[in-house]
RNA sequence: GCCGGGGUACCCGAGCCUGGUCAAGGGGGUGGGCUUAAGACCCACUGGCGUAGGCCGUCCUGGGUUCGAAUCCCAGCCCCGGCACCA
């Protein structure tokens, strides 16, 4: 692929590309099969090659390539594949809409996605734009540090010299296998544009969809009045049946049956039904006051004029159910309450027009409609509030209405179950159909009017097959799905699955093998693709052409089907290349992990485990999903309309790769949408900074070697972040991970130089450890710190840090923590105060005390929180003499302990406190630094004991007594 | 409507599963240190009250469980996302 160089990707931080360069040279991610390493394959979804890449790619890509890294340091032999998609109708759209010179698609390639001027007018070429694109971000891709072997790099569609192959493979072996089928499926239609017009597609409607009506018909004079519904059951309720008297009617040659719709109506039926024709056109008035005939009940209906009825609705007619639909009701009322002169003659129908009641339902009588209008004091059908009525009622009879006695066969049968056993019947017995409309208007892009269409010799993926689903439920409950909130979704996604439309007239893609009329949709040519990867670099290589690759290749290389021996002498590919490309398909296969966005959840990524558990052997699906959220900005939603689309390029030109990645990955985790900060950004990147400012300052000083609390301190810390950023990794808690790894181990060592005014040699093993963490999300920084620390070779391939608990000090890290709570104590008095200190006494608790204390240990420290009385108890028993204190300095000191983080166990509590005025001496001068006054440390009990204010008596164990002397 | 996720301080956001360490962390703001200055960096404060380490308040609303609730239970209100011919 020719990939002229348009513009070059510019990072602030020099070292970036540095190191690019220098791993790209090694080729150090290149990954292919080692016996006995354990491998993980690991992927993101594809990106669709239409528009530059984004900081929403970024995130998912970032999550990936950081997941990639954690995996490689640990010592798996790890794939990390890349390629592009190109399939689908929107480029194609753009292509269009370039040739009709709309101004609007210049713009936006020229000004939001900067698309050099001279370029442009060869984007009426929908093959050029994917080409483009990929040649532009495969730089992006590359300037991210993403740790991806390009030899297995592919895109989609029948440009490409194999992906066709395997996608035709995929979908004959489905078919044979029964997972496709041919059907019909009602799509929303532009007529001036002859195709369906997508949501994106829509000047207005988003979002519309097709509803499905029941056409009901009721037979007049030899034919039928079809009228539609939404309540095929109410037809028992019926009482009339409208038609508008100004509305143009016709008459329909309809299956063997004459039908009466609008006009209107019957050209959406031409677009939805085979072999229907317009008779003739019939004048409604003609009709009004005869009678017609329900069916199923039989009864006799008269036929009544009403403004209200839209022709543009359904089907124009429409049968009055005026117990349960307000809307009837209220029209009805109004009807009845002033026959107009054209009504006059029909003035005794009306009048002896009741309500039928048909369906019971708890908290409200007869008529459920007539109840609510009363209630709402709806007067007339023109009340807006006719629209919450209807769904209050409709709602409400759905869920909980039963079918009275009066609805023969169906009676007793709750009305969720009726309405769908009416309107079977209806249509087996010839006295209904389906009809589809949109419920509110749709004008697509060209500014025509959509209706619906039907399509006919649509090709499906059946998704519907109970079989099948159950599988992929087995699956879903077996694998690994990071953050497990998402299991849930998924399996609801099975449940509410139809069957897919999976093929299109137009856009780029491939064929279907069988009717090359038809291309795979795009959704549905990206399911196994990463089964692809672990042999495509034998075609990117030119070991395998790509006309070798027949379907017996692909059997016996996905499925072990077939002899290698006979399939070599077919294709001419040597039986040695067969088997490792086979070898090569298990070493890597099932994929270790794939992450994505959440909005892939309802589509691809369920799709992705509905194909593979159909075409692969159990051992090869998927184990393990990771779903993360959408990026938004500054708290908006990203958008090409709103401006906002921050592409990765530009987030790169201005804080530099690392800087980015991190940003995104401490904005958010689990499903949460990471929100992009310019603010933490430039936070981000000054940290990064600082960090190299500290390793260098680390280096180039003179280290001596030190072993006391405040060195084990800060080893022990170390290691426990070790752990939980392991920990957080393992399932896929980036945000977690990064934030341990950068703030985390900042906090300790920010703690640990204002403890220390000179580094010691300890400071080695930690920075060791902490570019080891952070290599995983901030490569560049890690490798740049890597060399700084005197390392050859690469952190990328370092090992990642053991936890090893043996070095966790938990008395060294209490010490700490007690020193930190007595400055602060120290901090607020002297706050409170507002005096300058001019010496600081500090007056540790006495033996006796600390007894009480190992008496409280004794218990668990839940159960004296609730009954104080047994230490109390113990306590007076050894100290008998100091009856007045123990009862408050127990609580007290209860209190206290619990405010002890609880992993601090008892005994390293108690050794604590016994070594208290030892380590309140051993950081004295750190005291005295921090205060700016001398200080003295006595114990409660000492002789001289300096105490004008009596502070030691409330001295207690792990809580000395103080006093401030200050400036009066 | 159906399904999923949420509501935490000035802002962003952790904690919730497994109750007590607790209202993390970052931003912004205020004050101080370092500095010729600026920047960077460091420290403290940032719900209220307090001349001694304290007291009171707070986690959408209202109830409940508990010695103890941001966390568990019940009811309600509100916000965001997906819902198929878009990728």
């Amino acid at each position: 692929m020719s990939k002229p160089d348009y513009s070059p990707i510019e990072s602030p931080v020099a070292y970036e590309a540095k190191w690019a360069r220098l791993w790209r040279e090694g080729r150090i991610f290149e990954a292919d099969p080692i016996k006995g390493k354990p491998k993980f394959f690991i992927c993101v979804p594809y990106s669709y090659q239409n528009g530059p890449l984004h900081l929403g790619h970024a995130f998912t890509f970032t999550r990936g390539d950081s997941y990639a890294r954690f995996k490689r340091m640990q010592g798996f032999n790890v794939l990390f594949p890349w390629s592009w998609h190109w399939t689908g109708e929107a480029v194609a759209g753009t292509s269009e809409r370039l040739k009709r010179g709309d101004p609007a698609i210049v713009r936006l390639l020229r000004d939001i996605d900067n698309v050099p001027e001279e370029l442009i007018p060869r984007f009426t070429d929908p093959a050029f734009i994917c080409k483009y694109y990929t040649g532009e971000n495969r730089k992006v891709v590359d300037a991210m540090g993403f740790s991806v072997d390009w030899r297995r790099e592919f895109y989609t569609t029948d440009l490409h010299p194999y992906y066709s192959k395997f996608i035709q493979w995929q979908y004959l072996r489905l078919r044979e296998k029964g997972f496709v089928s041919m059907g019909e499926h009602p799509v929303v239609w532009c007529p001036a544009c002859q195709s369906a017009t997508g949501d994106h597609d829509r000047l207005v409607g988003e979002g519309i969809v097709p509803e499905e009506y029941t056409l009901v018909f009721f037979e007049c004079d030899g034919f039928y009045l079809a009228a539609g519904t939404l309540r095929p059951e109410t037809v028992f309720g019926a009482t009339n049946v409208w038609l508008n008297p100004y509305a143009e009617y016709v008459l329909v040659e309809y299956y063997g049956k004459r039908i009466l719709v609008s006009r209107k109506a019957a050209e959406k039926l031409m677009e939805q039904k085979h072999g229907i024709n317009i008779l003739r056109p019939i004048n409604a008035k003609e009709l009004m006051g005869k009678k017609c005939k329900a069916p199923i009940t039989g009864s006799e209906l008269p036929i009544l004029p009403a403004g209200f009825v839209d022709p543009n609705v359904v089907s124009g007619v429409v049968f009055s159910v005026p117990a349960h639909a307000p809307y009837d009701y209220a029209a009805l009322l109004e009807l009845q309450r002033n026959i107009t002169e054209g009504m006059s003659m029909y003035a005794e129908l009306l009048k002896g027009l009741r309500p039928i009641s048909i369906i019971s339902v708890p908290g409200y009588g007869d008529f459920p409609a007539v109840e609510v209008v009363n209630r709402m004091g709806i007067s007339g059908q023109d009340d807006e509030r006719l629209e919450e009525a209807t769904r209050e009622v409709y709602s409400k009879e759905f869920h909980e209405g039963i079918m009275k006695n009066n609805c023969g066969e169906y009676s007793g049968l709750p009305v969720r179950v009726a309405r769908d056993a009416v309107k079977a019947r209806l249509i087996s017995s010839g006295l209904g159909d389906v009809m589809y409309d949109l419920p509110s208007k749709v004008v697509c892009r060209c500014g025509s009017e959509c209706l619906v269409k039907v399509v006919k010799d649509q090709w499906f993926l059946t998704y519907s097959d109970p079989e099948w689903k159950k599988k992929v439920r087995m699956q879903i409950m077996k694998m690994n799905i990071f953050p497990e909130e998402a299991r849930q979704w998924f399996l609801n996604v099975v449940d509410w699955l139809r069957d897919w439309a999976c093929t299109r007239k137009t856009g780029l893609g491939t064929p279907l093998p069988w009717d090359r009329s038809w291309i795979v949709e795009t959704l549905s040519d990206s399911t196994i693709y990463p089964a692809l990867y672990t042999i495509s670099k034998y075609m990117n290589d030119g070991t395998v052409k790509p006309d070798q690759l027949t379907l017996e290749v692909f059997d016996y290389v996905f499925l072990g089907v077939g002899d290698p021996e006979k399939v070599s002498k077919e294709t001419g590919i040597p039986k040695s290349v067969l088997e490792s490309m086979r070898d090569e398909f298990l070493y890597w296969y099932p994929v270790d992990c794939r992450i994505s966005a959440k909005e892939l959840v309802p589509n691809h990524l369920t799709f992705y485990i509905f194909h593979h558990v159909a075409l692969f052997d159990e051992g090869l699906w998927p184990r393990c999903i990771g779903v993360n959220g959408m990026v938004t900005v500054e708290g908006e939603k990203m958008s090409k309309s709103k401006g906002n689309m921050i592409p990765i390029k530009a987030a790169l030109a201005k804080y530099g790769v690392d800087a980015t990645r991190c940003t995104l990955l401490l904005a958010a985790e689990g499903m949460d949408d990471p929100d992009w900060r310019d603010k933490n950004a430039q936070e981000t990147r000054r940290m990064l900074d600082l960090f190299l400012k500290i390793v260098e300052e680390a280096t180039s000083s003179e280290l001596e070697a030190c072993e006391d609390r405040l060195e084990r301190w800060l080893i022990s810390k170390m290691v426990k972040r070790v752990k939980v950023v392991t920990d957080a990794m393992e399932s896929l808690k980036t945000r977690t991970a990064c934030h341990e790894a950068l703030y985390g181990m900042y906090n300790d060592w920010k703690w640990y130089v204002r403890r220390r005014k000179k580094l010691t040699r300890s400071v080695l093993t930690f920075l060791d450890t902490w570019v080891r963490l952070l290599a995983p999300f901030a490569p560049f920084t890690a490798e740049e710190a890597w060399s700084k620390l005197g390392n050859g070779g690469f952190v990328s391939l370092a090992r990642w840090p053991d936890y090893r608990p043996e070095e966790v000090d938990e008395l060294a890290e209490a010490s700490e923590e007690l020193i930190a709570r007595l400055l602060g104590d120290l901090r607020e008095i002297i706050e409170v105060t507002e005096r300058k200190p001019i010496r600081a006494h500090v007056y540790t608790s006495s033996a006796w005390k600390l007894k009480v204390l190992s008496i409280i240990l004794g218990f668990d420290l839940k159960d004296v929180m609730k009954e104080p009385g047994i230490v109390i108890k113990e306590s007076l028993k050894v100290f008998p003499d100091k009856r007045k204190e123990i009862p408050s300095i127990v609580k007290k000191i209860v209190e206290h302990i619990s405010s002890f983080p609880s992993e601090i166990s008892r005994n390293v509590l108690l050794e604590l406190a016994s070594q208290e005025k030892k380590v309140y001496d051993e950081a004295k001068s750190f005291l005295e630094s921090e205060i700016g006054c001398p200080f003295h440390i006595w114990a409660e009990d000492e002789p001289g004991i300096y105490d004008p204010m009596g502070k030691s008596r409330h001295a207690l164990p792990l809580r000395p007594g103080i006093f401030v002397e200050i400036n009066p």
